[in-house]
Formats: C-alpha cells, sequence, structure tokens
DNA sequence: CCTTAATCGAGACGGTACGTCGTGTCTTTAT
DNA sequence: ATAAAGACACGACGTACCGTCTCGATTAAGG
C-alpha cells in the first residue's frame, strides 16, 4: 500500500496528489464499484474528511484522478507529418495513448465493469478539455490546424467541409472506445483510410 | 400514484406490468439516481422482495422497464421508399423514434441527469437488442435489407462497402444520442447527405 | 464475545435481548464512553441500523440496558419483619440490590467514568419507574404500606409526618447514591437510625 | 453575537474572559450538547487551539464557565441571623441564589435540555468547590459556623450530631436540585422546619 | 369443493457505504 | 511567543439502500 507514517503532517498538493494515486490504485485493483471514499482514504492515509473537503462525492474523485493519469500535453502537440492522412492518424493516436498508458492494470480493471466504463469514456471529453473554456472548438481546433496546413498543400478545399466532417475522426474514435473498450491501429486506419479521406477527396471536386 | 388498494391481490403479469410501469413513472420524476427498489415497490404497491424474485438488481429492472416502453415493433419493418437516401433517413429516424415515445415527461426526468442519460442511451442498442442473440449483425441487418435494394437499383455497390462504412450511420446516430442528448432531423440529414451518401458515391468509382 | 453465526436469523424480543446483553457487557468493559453503537451492534451480532430502529441514541440504548438488567421485582414485595426500623432498612437494601446486582465488572466499568454514573444514575429513578404512571406516588408506595404496618403496630403516627419526612429515606440514598457512587450497610444504618428514626420517634410526641 | 473586529489583538485574561462570556451565551442559547468547542471558539472570535491551550475539553471549559459566572462570594459570608433555624435557611438560600442569577436565559436554555441540566447540577459542587483542596470539609464547613454559634446559645449540643446530621441540609437541598430541578423557598422551610430542626431538638435531649 | 403449493404483502434483518460532525493536534502566517 | 486561521487525523454519528429472509394472508390449481 502506500500509506506514509508520522513524518511531518502532509497538506495541500502534496496530500491531494497521494489521494489521487491511491485513488487510482484502488481503481485498477479493485475496479469502481469497490472503490470507496474510504477505501481510497485509507490507502492514502488519510480520512473521508479531506477527501470531501475537496470532491462532493465518489466520481468527482474519480474524474479528479483520471484527469491527473491522463497527460493532456499531447493535445497541443500538433502532428506535422507532410501528409494530411498521416496527421489525421497520428491525431487520433495521441488521443487515444492517454488511455492506454493510464496503464495496463487501471485499464484491465476498469474494464472489469463495462457500463463503469463506458460513462467514464463517455465523460472523457469533458474531462480532457474541462480545463479549455470553449469547449466547442477546442475538440476540432486541433483538427482544423491539420486540415489548414492540407489545404495550404492543395490537399484539402476547407470552404467545402462542413463542421459534422471536420469532427468525423474524432467522433468515430470516441463511438470506437465506448463500444469497443479499445481501439486498434488498424481501427484507426479503417477511419481514416476508409471513410474520411474519402469524403476529404470527395469535397474536393 | 400507482398504488392498488385493497382489490383482489394481483400476480404474475398484471403485477409484473404494474411494477414495470411504477419503475419507468419513478424514473421520469425523480430520476435514475433517486430511483431505488424500494421507492418503485412501493410506488407498485408491492414490495422489493417480488422485484428481486424477477430482477436481479436496479438495472436489470430499468432495463426491463426501458424494454417495456421502447416499441420494438418498427425495429423490423424496414423503409422501403424507392431511393437510398431516403431509406436510411426513414430508418434512422425510426431508430430515433422511441427514444421520444419514451414519453415527455419521462424522457426530461432522465434528462436531468445527463450522464445517467449517458449510460442509459449507450446501453440502448444492447436493450432493445438482447433478444435477439446475433448482436452483431442485428445491428446492421436492417441497413444491408436497405442496401441490398439499393443495390437492386444500381444505386450502390455493396461489395465495395466496409462494414465500418455500412454501420455507419447508425454509430454517428448513437454518438449524437449521448453526445447531443436529442436529436433533431437536420442531424439526420446531414449524416446521411453530407457523410453517407458522399462515401456510397464515392464507393461507385 | 456474544457474536452468533449461521442460525436462522433471529428478530424481535430475542434479538433485542442479545442487543441489550451486548450493550451491558460492552458497557462493563469498555465503559459508557467508549461504547458505541457500532460496538453494541458488533458484539450482539447485528448492526447499527438494527439498533437505530429501537433506539434513537446511545443513551436510550444504555437507558433500556439498565432497565432491563435492573430487576424490578423486588420494588413490590416489600419487607415484613415486624418493626418498621428494620423493615426500612430491608426495603433500602432492596433499592440498592439492583445497583449491586448488574455485576462487579459493570458496575466497577461504569465507576470510571464519574460523570456518567451520575447522569446515569440520576436517571435511575425514572429508570426504575417509567412502566408506573403515577411516578410521585410509586416512589413513596412501599413506604407508605411500611408505615401503614408500623402504625398498625403503634410505632408511628402518620398524619403526623410530612411527605417528604415519607420520602427522606429514599431521596438520601439517591443522594448518597449520586455522592459516594456506592452505598454501603453503615450508610443505611446511619440514614435509617440517625435521621429516619429520630424524626419518627419525634412526631410521636 | 459578540465577536470582536480588527482592534489589536487580544490575548490573557482579556481573552479568556470573552471565551468564557461567548462559551456561556452558547449554552444559555443551544444547550449544552449543541455547544461545541469550534461554536464557543467563533463565537469568541478567536479559535479551537487557543481553547485547547486553555482547557482540556468541552465540560473543563463548561465548569470554568460556570464558576465564573457563579458569583461565589456569598459563599463566605455566613449569615448571623441569631437563631440556628434562620441562619440555615438563610444559607441554604444563598446556595440557591448563584443557580438563580446564572441569568434568566442562561437557566431558560439549559433547563430546555433537562438530562444536562442534571449533569451539570450534579456536578455543581465540585465547581463550586474545585478551589478548595479539602473537599469533604468546606462542604460542612459553613454549616459549622452556624451551628457552633448556635451551641454558644445553647440552641444545639454539637457532639450530638453525626457528620450525616450536620451535612443534611445541604444534602437535602442537592437532591432537590437534581429532583426539582426548581427549588422554592417553602421546599427549604420545609427541610429546615420538618426535618432539620426536629432532628437538633431530638439531638438535645 | 377442498386441500396444497406457490406467490404476494409487509416489513425486519445483516450488511456496506454514505456524507457529516466533533474532537484534539498541528502548521502557517501575522502581530 | 502567542494569536488567528484553518487543515488534518481520527472516530462516531445517524441515514440510505442493498439484497435476503421470515411470517402470515391469499389465491390459483389439483385431487
Amino acid at each position: 500500500m502506500d500509506e506514509q507514517k508520522k513524518g511531518t503532517r502532509r497538506r495541500g498538493e502534496i496530500l491531494e496528489e497521494a489521494i489521487l494515486n491511491a485513488t487510482m490504485d484502488e481503481l485498477a485493483e479493485n475496479g469502481y464499484s469497490h472503490l470507496t471514499m474510504e477505501s481510497a482514504a485509507t490507502r492514502a492515509g488519510t480520512n473521508k474528511a479531506v477527501l470531501y473537503r475537496r470532491w462532493a462525492n465518489k466520481s468527482e474523485l474519480v474524474m479528479a484522478a483520471l484527469r491527473k493519469w491522463i497527460p493532456t500535453t499531447n493535445i497541443d502537440n500538433i502532428p506535422d507529418t507532410g501528409s494530411l492522412r498521416d496527421d489525421v492518424v497520428a491525431y487520433l493516436r495521441a488521443r487515444v495513448e492517454p488511455v492506454k498508458t493510464i496503464g495496463p492494470q487501471t485499464i484491465r480493471g476498469l474494464l472489469m465493469e463495462p457500463q463503469v466504463w463506458r460513462t467514464l469514456v463517455a465523460a472523457m471529453p469533458q474531462i480532457i478539455q474541462r480545463r479549455s473554456e470553449n469547449k466547442e472548438n477546442k475538440m476540432t481546433a486541433a483538427m482544423m490546424v491539420i486540415l489548414k496546413k492540407a489545404e495550404l498543400r492543395g490537399e484539402v478545399r476547407l470552404e467545402k467541409l462542413s463542421p459534422r466532417v471536420i469532427s468525423l475522426p474524432l467522433d468515430l474514435l470516441h463511438h470506437e472506445l465506448i463500444t469497443k473498450q479499445e481501439i486498434t491501429d488498424t481501427a484507426i486506419a479503417e477511419i481514416v483510410d476508409g471513410i474520411f479521406m474519402p469524403l476529404i477527396h470527395a469535397a474536393r471536386q
């Protein structure tokens, strides 16, 4: 376990981090439904009151823990491979990355309880984006950057693309996450090569 | 409320129906998280043991209640308008129909708690389909019928369509349900005219 | 401990008795302040909810436990020794008896926490008497019987005794309980021989 | 309320007095069980740590607050009316006085919760006396002074009075306080005229 | 028509977790 | 050095809901 003993009394961020880590570990080992405010607190070497001072209930706590585990850096660094197709593939993979890097045990633990997994994954957009205020645009912002570069290369005519098409790769990715609970590289390739790129080509004529 | 008074003691299907109706009403009025086995039982004028004899837990009960409220007939009667585009639009509308016909109060009640709504809607495919065993195919079965008729009319070349493209309209519909919590006719039109039909056309060359 | 295992599920009075016994044992071993609803429940092999269904809080529970442990039978069988002095002594001893027979450990456990002890003992009149409605009279009823017999023997002139004198032995007994936390036979003798009997004699002239 | 604003920072006795006053007010308004270290501290415009530096726990704090509110001067000035009977009556009244002068709101607040009232009143002897070490004698010290003066007047033969008789008036007064929660002048008269004085007379022969 | 087995209505039970509150300690900052 | 402010560790509170079980009343079905 991760308890700490008689050192100096932890507080603030140090304590908060310990709690979120403990939450994540509990989640991984015992799953969402077996995770208790009590168990998370005990594992973190503290007590429920401290948790409730920060998060109103279990799902808030788990959200926070997930948000911390999912490094959001890769949202910002937009791939630049020189081709639209590869940029989109790279971008989608980067989006899936954090879900994979939560750690195999954690994922396995969460996967044990599909309906929870679905809820969490469904909430993942909000989880990731909550910090940015313009929720709508942020989602497609990276896609827009990618598409604009492609337009400069003459690969795409942006004005002919509806917002729905632009958000299509991400939408299908999310749907895949929700439905399949796992995303393979071939699935990403199918989405990009079988659906997105044909639409791009169709929009050029 | 729906309690029944000192008449003859209900049992079997009559009782079961009363329970599921009560469950639906509780769901609509108080939401999923405030629905308890106790509250459903009380409202139905019976007790928990009777419920547990039929359903193992709350989600089973709610599933059953939803399944009863969602008339499944429209899954089977596949539209036949004479054009692929209209068939698909009609089919998608038919799929959304039950969600709308759950009744305005119920919907409103469920919408109060978005994450529950998402969970339920995400589970709706299983809810609707559970009776059929071949889950994978059933989903696209109707689409296949529609597409085959279109192929006979020369509108589409089926062998050039990947499974992912075939299920695309439904996938996007589900994603729309989950994300937007409401589906407009224009959204359906956008999906069909802006995404699906272009892909069909692209696959003809 | 007193837990019971996988027998048939206890309920009603059997369960209640088990709880009160467990409460008494906890009280004796760990004292009032260390007694918890939880600990009492656990020791009785049940859970808090069952306790709270019967008693609103800890003090109610303890009151009930004490009331059960203090056999009230001896209140009724009035001593008849043939002399007023001995009757009163016997009566006072009988009143103190239950307090002693709660069991030495129990007493010792309670004595550990004087302020609790005082509270409890102060409440003892109600504990003992709650069942009788005419609280005032019941207290002195036994004394009246004793005094009437003494009057027949010519030992006392009842009409010259004020209510306050009649209840004096019991009052002093209670005060002794509260103050000294223990009652010796000599204390009873002092009360009767040094205070009550002189007043009786004084009232004869 | 009694909070103090951004003046100079209080300390020492000024602070202490503010705390005890706040405690008394909380006690009066909300009763003993609703009084918390936190509420007392907040009302005094300070914080718990300051209280705990002075008193170990709630009951210590309340004791201190009561001790401050009960003017103890009248314990020392022993009445001297010229007759034993009147001296004792006056003494008993003086003993009851502080309980009455705690202030009407305070009393009313305390009376709301009878068992607390009993606890407090039962503890009152210690409250009042704690400063003197010889607990036993202090109680009867004043009575002894009164009785000695009476002996000089020939009203009583001290050597024939047992300690129990000497402390009798106070004992009955305390019992009255505990039992009746209020003491009338007639009650005092009954104790003195109906019980104590007859014993004195009886001890003269 | 009468008996019998099954199910219902009602509610207590054993259990887990909830979210809150109070105590007493400790840390930090300011005076 | 102590006050002010407030977080922390701990433990108990009283409640809610779960899923099981007991008990007596009722009812459908079979002899």
